[in-house]
DNA sequence: CTAGGGTTAG
C-alpha cells in the first residue's frame, strides 16, 4: 500500500520527481487498489495526476483524499488534508462527508467550525453534508443555524440541500418546518418527495404520508422507488391499515421491488402490526438472508398476539443462524432479560427496565416492580415511561398507595401529566374512593389539564370504523354486546379459566363515566369492548387494551370462533416515541 | 474531485 505522506512530501518538495513517481509507482498502486477493493474509481487515474499534478496541488490531493475515503482510510485522508497548503471547499466537503459516512457526524460539524475560520466559502455540497450530520444527530439547534447559512449563501433553491433540510427537520420531529421547505420548493424529485413522506410516516402522521404518496403517484412524475415504497408501507403499518398495506404490497411487486430486503422487512412488520402474522410469515420466508430487523418484527408480532412459543422459536432460529439480536429484539423477548448482557453483550437500558416493570406489574408483583423502578437510574426523559408503566399496573391491581407515588413521579417529569391524573383518578374510583377520584377530576378542570380521549378503530373491507373509549352511545346493540360477553366468559370457563368475574365494572368519572371495563379473568385484565355491525350483519368486537398476554390471545381466538371471520384488531393504546426526539403522542394508558 | 430518502420497540 502506498504511503500518503510520502506522496505528499514528494509532491511538495520535489515537484519534478512527482511526475516520475506517479508515473511509475502510483500507476502500479492504482492497479492494486482496483483489483483488491473492487472500487473502480477509488483512486485518481493516472491521467488526472499527470494533468494536474504539476500545476494544481489541491486538485491532486483531493483526488487522493477521495480515494482514501472510499477505502475507509479516514486517518490517511485526514493526514493528507492537514498537510495541504490550500485546501479548497472540495477538500473540506470531502472530509466532512467522510466523517459523516463513518458515523462521526460531530467531527464533520467541528470541521465546519474550523473551516469558518478560513477564507474558504461553503457550497451546496458542504451544506447538504452538514445538514445530514445534524439529521443523524437530531441536532435541531445546529441544523437551524446551518439552514440560516444556506439562506445567506443563496442555496435555498438547491434540490439536494432542500431534501436534506426536509430530512433533518423530520428527524428532529419538526414536521411543520419540513413541510414548509417542501411546499416552497420549485423543483422536486423522488428524493424530496420521499423525504417528506418519511417525515410524516416517522412522526405519527401516517395519513398524511399516504396522502402524499397517493399524490406522487397521481402526478406521475416518476415511479416510486424502494425508498419511497418502504415509507409508504411503514405508514400503513403505523395506521394498521391492512387494505392500504396490501395495495402498497401490490405496487411493490408490480414495480419489482419485492426482492429488496428492506422493503420486505417493512412488509413483514406491516402485516404483523395489522394482525396478519400469517402474511408476515409468508413475506418473511421469502427473504433469503433476513437481518435482525425482520426477525425482530416477527418475534414482537408473534409475542403481541400471544404466540409466545412461536416468538421464542423465532428467536432461537435467529440465534442459530448467527444473527445477533439487538436491544430492540429484546424488548420482544423479555423472558431472556437476564441473558442480555451475559450472553449477547447488550447492556439493558431504561427501555428494558421499563418492560420488566411492566411485566412484573401486570402479573401483580407490584412491590417488586416498585422496587425495581426505584433502583433504576434513568434519564428524566424516560421517567414518564417508567413510572407511567408502574402507575397503570397499580391501577390494574388497585394499589392506590403505589399509584400515588408513581403518578407524582410522572407529573414531576412534566410528560403525560393528564394521563397520570386520569389514571390516578381511575385507581381511586376502582378502589371505591369516589371522593378522591372526583377531587382529582375537579383539580384537572380547575388547572385546565385536559386528557385526549382514547380511541380504537377497525378496518373492515374498505371502511375504517372509529370508536372513542367508552362511547357506546352510537352502538345500537348494547344488549347483544352484553350477551356476547357472557358467552365469552362461559367459554373461557369451559377452557379452564377459573376465577372469571362476571359483570361489568363501571368507572364513574366524568368523561370516562360511561366507560365499561369488563373484568374477564382473575388477573383483572380489563378489556373494553366496542361493537358494530358490518354491512353483512356480522358482529365484530373491538378489544381495547390488547396486550402481550396469553389470556388476550385466548379471548381473541374465542371471538374468532364466534364471528367466524377474519378480522383485524389494533392495540390502540399505543405510545409513539420518535427515534431521535422525546416527542410523544398517542395514548399510553 | 465533494452532497440528499428506507425497515425492528416502548
Amino acid at each position: 500500500m502506498m504511503k500518503p505522506n510520502l506522496v505528499k512530501s514528494l509532491s511538495r518538495h520535489h515537484k519534478l520527481t512527482l511526475f516520475s513517481f506517479h508515473t511509475n509507482t502510483n500507476a502500479h498502486n492504482i492497479g492494486k487498489f482496483h483489483t483488491f477493493n473492487h472500487l473502480p474509481s477509488a483512486t485518481p487515474t493516472h491521467a488526472n495526476v499527470v494533468k494536474s499534478g504539476l500545476s494544481n496541488d489541491t486538485f491532486t490531493t483531493n483526488n487522493l483524499i477521495n480515494s482514501y475515503l472510499k477505502l475507509l482510510k479516514i486517518d490517511h485522508a485526514h493526514k493528507l488534508f492537514d498537510e495541504m497548503s490550500h485546501p479548497n471547499v472540495v477538500s473540506w466537503s470531502l472530509l466532512m462527508a467522510g466523517y459523516v459516512r463513518q458515523g462521526q457526524p460531530n467531527i464533520a460539524l467541528c470541521l465546519f467550525h474550523q473551516m469558518q475560520g478560513t477564507l474558504v466559502m461553503p457550497n451546496e455540497f458542504t451544506f447538504s453534508t452538514l445538514i445530514n450530520a445534524c439529521s443523524i444527530l437530531a441536532n435541531l439547534e445546529t441544523g437551524r443555524r446551518i439552514h440560516a447559512l444556506v439562506e445567506v449563501f443563496g442555496y435555498r433553491s438547491d434540490l439536494v440541500v432542500c431534501s436534506s433540510l426536509i430530512d433533518m427537520y423530520g428527524k428532529c420531529n419538526r414536521v411543520d418546518e419540513a413541510q414548509m421547505i417542501f411546499d416552497f420548493m420549485w423543483v422536486r424529485n423522488v428524493v424530496s418527495w420521499t423525504s417528506m413522506i418519511t417525515t410524516y410516516s416517522q412522526n405519527g402522521q401516517g395519513h398524511l404520508a399516504l396522502q402524499l404518496f397517493r399524490e406522487f403517484n397521481h402526478i406521475r412524475m416518476n415511479k416510486p422507488n424502494h425508498f419511497m415504497l418502504c415509507s409508504a408501507v411503514t405508514a400503513c403499518a403505523s395506521l394498521g391499515r391492512l387494505g392500504s398495506g396490501k395495495i402498497t404490497h401490490g405496487v411493490v411487486i408490480r414495480l419489482g421491488h419485492d426482492a429488496s430486503d428492506v422493503v420486505a422487512s417493512a412488509l413483514v412488520d406491516m402485516y404483523a402490526k395489522c394482525g396478519c402474522v400469517t402474511y408476515s410469515d409468508k413475506v418473511f420466508r421469502r427473504i433469503v438472508n433476513p437481518s435482525v430487523v425482520p426477525y425482530t418484527s416477527m418475534i414482537v408480532g408473534a409475542a403481541k398476539y400471544g404466540l409466545g412459543t412461536l416468538s421464542l422459536r423465532l428467536f432461537q432460529e435467529m440465534v442459530d443462524r448467527r444473527i445477533k439480536p439487538n436491544s430492540i429484539t429484546f424488548v420482544g423477548v423479555l423472558h431472556l432479560f437476564n441473558s442480555m448482557n451475559e450472553k449477547y453483550g447488550v447492556m439493558p437500558d431504561a427501555r428494558h427496565y421499563t418492560c420488566i416493570v411492566d411485566m412484573l406489574g401486570r402479573v401483580g408483583r407490584i412491590d417488586e416492580a416498585y422496587q425495581l423502578a426505584q433502583s433504576v437510574q434513568v434519564g428524566s426523559e424516560d421517567d414518564a415511561l417508567l413510572w407511567g408503566t408502574l402507575l397503570s399496573a397499580s391501577r390494574l391491581h388497585g394499589r392506590v398507595d403505589i399509584a400515588i407515588e408513581a403518578s407524582n413521579r410522572v407529573i414531576e417529569s412534566n410528560q403525560q401529566v393528564a394521563a397520570a391524573y386520569v389514571t390516578l383518578s381511575n385507581t381511586y374510583a376502582l378502589a371505591g374512593d369516589w371522593e378522591n377520584a372526583h377531587n382529582l377530576r375537579s383539580e384537572m378542570k380547575r388547572t385546565g389539564v385536559y386528557k385526549e380521549p382514547g380511541s380504537s378503530w377497525i378496518e373492515i373491507k374498505d371502511s375504517t370504523y372509529l370508536f372513542h373509549a367508552g362511547d357506546l352511545s352510537k352502538c345500537s346493540q348494547k344488549r347483544e354486546l352484553l350477551s356476547l360477553l357472557r358467552e365469552l366468559e362461559g367459554r373461557m370457563k369451559e377452557r379452564g379459566h377459573v376465577g372469571v368475574t362476571t359483570g361489568l365494572v363501571f368507572v364513574d368519572v366524568e368523561e370516562e363515566a360511561k366507560e365499561e371495563i369488563v373484568s374477564l379473568h382473575s388477573e383483572k385484565l380489563a378489556l373494553a369492548f366496542g361493537l358494530l355491525n358490518t354491512p353483512k350483519g356480522i358482529t365484530i368486537i373491538i378489544m381495547k387494551n390488547l396486550r402481550m398476554c396469553r389470556d388476550c390471545h385466548e379471548a381473541f381466538k374465542l371471538i374468532s370462533d364466534i364471528v367466524e371471520r377474519e378480522f383485524v384488531v389494533r392495540d390502540v393504546n399505543r405510545f409513539h416515541h420518535f427515534k431521535n426526539g422525546s416527542c410523544t403522542c398517542g395514548d399510553f394508558w
